[in-house]
RNA sequence: GCUCCCUUCGUCUAGCGGUCUAGGACGUCGCCCUCUCACGGCGAAAACAGGGGUUCGAGUCCCCUAGGGAGCGCCA
């Protein structure tokens, strides 16, 4: 019997949930669904200069609005200190750990002359053996594991297959700090322990770090979990994806007018695939999901590939859907959105409703979406834009002029309707129907591209639609 | 400096020794559709980093070089 998949994800506080995070937890999260498994949440929080609520909300907050989902509560890394302490005080106990009393100062100075002589800098074990009897006085010590010195360490990874580090470059590094709290190093192995995970699937800038968690493992006698160390996503210009190279929380691309579901897919086939599949949903990721499919090279970010994604999703979402989102990224866009929320009334949104298939045809953000939908939220008299002008030139006009009785005329109003009276006068007149459709469009919502014009009048309704005719004419 | 990882069209990738005159997707460029813009359809240009091996046969295995990335803290 195989014991079920439990997956963590495990950010720390220290800013927004960035891309690549995002993607190291869809991946844990897909993989957890997949097996049946479960994905947890760690926060690792033990820098407490750095950590920030601010921060933890963000993650939570950027997860959930992603989708992605962990069983129970989010589990603070700084809350365990007592057990990390506990756990490496035992590994003093058992001979595996001892107690190091160098100063900062000597540190530096040790790394200094390691530097100066061309070595790594690597702690030399000045107390590794040496008899607690010696410890100076007054000076809180670290624990520093005991780590082999020669043969060698090896990881069987996943995704990187098996990768062997020579002991003798992993120096007795630090487990408990003098002050009594852990390093990250111990207080991961000790969680991903204590907590149950069977799989770690990470960014793979850790995965030297894995090496130096091996050790601790080994001297604790616990198993390794499985470990998939997945490669970086990179910025478009191919190195690292940080702050400086322009690196977005989630929440910026929420505020960009991305779905959830299509940086969902975007992500997932950054760094894994199966075989041509491009379109996933997110049913589909989770069957196919594995960790086979993911490749060894890093990625780069590429924009259009994600608008285009988005362009596929909000085409396929249902219209309902596409109101809602709508609405909830008018909240995070600033006054701008505010001011159109305002607007957004039950009439309008039915409009908006209405309007919506016309809409989400040529748009590829939620920000498009609610750009074309300007015109229904525009009063009279309309701002018109400079293309639009100029089709309300002398011709355009004259042929709104003749067209308003017709319209006027009209016993019922609709698309269809509509669209005969215009068909049936630009035969008349002898203008091809764009000579007469793209004014109409100007005059309706003040720009020369819109939705289908029959389609914009059926949505304005009569009045609205005469009246702004009237006003360009 | 040391250790580890990576390298197929501009980008994401398929490829797991012969089916590769290297496939798909995005992007780009044509054409078609058309009331605009999109969508859609059709088509085109576009890649195995370089060099050595191994093998009857290498994009696929090995080595070297070059380039990129990550890690080497009492940060995570």
């Amino acid at each position: 019997m195989t014991k079920p998949v439990v997956t963590r994800f495990a950010p720390s506080p220290t800013g927004f949930l960035h891309i690549g995070g995002a993607r190291t937890a869809l991946f844990n999260w897909l993989y957890a669904r997949r097996t049946g498994g479960t994905m947890l949440l760690r926060i690792e929080d033990t820098d407490r200069e750095r950590s920030t609520q601010a921060a933890v909300d963000a993650i939570l907050d950027g997860l959930t609005w992603l989708g992605l989902t962990w069983e129970g509560e989010a589990i603070s890394q700084f809350q365990r200190a007592e057990r990390h302490a506990e756990v490496a005080r035992g590994l003093v106990e058992a001979g595996k750990a001892y107690y190091c009393y160098c100063t900062p100062q000597e540190l530096e100075a040790m790394r200094e002359s390691a530097k100066a002589e061309g070595r790594p800098p690597r702690y030399d074990g000045r107390w590794r053996d040496r008899d607690p009897s010696e410890a100076p006085a007054g000076v809180k010590p670290a624990i520093r594991i005991k780590a082999p010195l020669d043969g060698e360490t090896a990881i069987d990874d996943q995704v990187q297959g098996r990768v062997v580090f020579p002991n003798k470059d992993l120096d007795d590094f630090i487990i408990l700090r003098s002050d009594g709290t852990p390093t990250y190093m111990h207080a991961v192995v000790v969680d991903d322990h204590d907590m149950g995970v069977t799989h770690i699937i990470r960014g793979d800038d850790h995965l030297t770090n894995a090496a130096r968690q091996a050790i601790i493992y080994g001297a604790l006698g616990w198993d390794i979990p499985v470990m998939a160390h997945i490669p970086l996503i990179h910025g478009p210009d191919g190195a690292k994806l940080s702050k400086r190279h322009g690196a977005l929380g989630v929440d910026a691309y929420r505020a960009m007018g991305y779905l959830p579901a299509a940086l969902r897919n975007y992500l997932v086939r950054l760094g894994w695939a199966h075989g041509d599949a491009e379109i996933l949903s997110t049913d589909e990721m989770i069957e196919l999901f594995d960790l086979a499919g993911i490749g060894r090279s890093p990625s780069r970010f590429d924009f259009a590939k994600l608008e285009n994604l988005n362009g596929h999703y909000i085409r396929s979402t249902p219209d309902a859907e596409l109101v809602r989102h709508v609405e909830t990224v008018l909240d995070h866009i600033g006054p701008t959105g505010a001011d159109l929320k305002a607007k957004l009334d039950e009439a309008m949104r039915a409009k908006l409703l209405a309007a919506m298939p016309g809409l989400k045809e040529r748009a590829k953000t939620v920000l498009e979406l609610i750009d074309g939908a300007q015109f229904l939220f525009a009063a009279r008299p309309l701002p018109v834009d400079e293309r639009a002008a100029a089709l309300l030139d002398e011709t355009g006009r004259s042929a709104l002029g003749a067209l308003l009785p017709r319209l006027d005329a009209l016993p019922d109003w609709s698309a269809a309707s509509t669209e005969a009276v215009v068909r049936a006068y630009a035969e008349e007149a002898g203008l091809k129907l764009g000579k007469v459709a793209q004014p109409l469009r100007a005059a309706l919502t003040g720009r020369s591209t819109s939705p289908p014009v029959f389609d914009v009048l059926a949505v304005l309704g009569r009045d609205e639609s005469l009246a702004r005719i009237r006003d360009a004419a």
